[in-house]
DNA sequence: CGCTTCCTCAACCGTTTGGTTGAGGAAGAC
DNA sequence: GTCTTCCTCAACCAAACGGTTGAGGAAGCG
């Protein structure tokens, strides 16, 4: 339960996700579990180079890999992306908050300069 | 408005939220703008590691840069964080949806196997 | 048994990445 | 003007990355 562990997950992840091949197998995976040859039938690589993208997945937490027979079916687990949406909203909402702050601290200062214009409601992200 | 574009983009957000210093500045420029000495005095690198760092960053379009004086204050660009979570909720809803289906459809087996054991509403993501 | 299928491991290779140091531009301070 | 502060650019370096080929394990098929 560290912050170690959960930032080197977390660092595993948006690495994982930074490549466009391994997120549109993420993408696959979500229509069913595939095979690995199925998984890299698409792709102009070889079926190792695919296999090397499916452990960074599965290091990552992204995926697991079941066994049927010499196949080795590989499956999403949803459980992670769980994981970077905390992170995003965290920090997306403070920065949310902390518009909304400057915006009251504008019209505060708009209002004081000009007593008359009505500061209404600040209005929101809309930054270029 | 292109794919091509938008992936490129996705691809260097998530590549640029992959280091966890990278990560750590986008929470400090949560709480306000600071300039690249500000934000590298926490870390034991050259400033010169950092202004890379922040270039990364800034072509990701997480951060922009003023002027201020001799001063490059860093700022938080809050919306590209809504292109990695349209992303992100895209396929975990897809992922859900299928495991609902799942449920769905065990819950039938489990019905045509045992009428008598009422099959109920299936939980929701409680997988291990 | 031998053979084929599916997949992984190991070694190698070029490119990218995250760091360094050194040089230097831009702008306030003296 | 000179000096100092803040920051970026350029060159370099070791490590990691994404790909390749070759070898080989595991398991069904003949």
């Amino acid at each position: 339960m560290t912050d170690q562990h959960s930032s080197e997950q977390l660092s595993r992840v948006f690495a994982a996700l930074a490549d466009p091949t391994r997120r549109d197998m993420v993408a696959r995976l979500t229509v069913g579990d595939a095979t690995v040859g199925e998984l890299a039938a698409p792709y102009d690589v070889s079926v190792q180079a695919v296999s090397k993208h499916l452990k960074v997945l599965e290091e990552a937490g992204l995926v697991s890999r079941g066994r049927d027979a010499q196949r080795r079916p590989v499956h999403l687990e949803a459980e992670v992306f769980d994981l970077m949406t905390k992170w995003i909203e965290r920090y997306r909402r403070q920065a949310e908050q902390r518009y909304q702050r400057l915006d009251a601290v504008l019209a505060a200062l708009q209002y004081a300069e000009n007593p008359e214009t009505a500061p209404s409601t600040p209005q929101e992200g809309t930054a270029s």
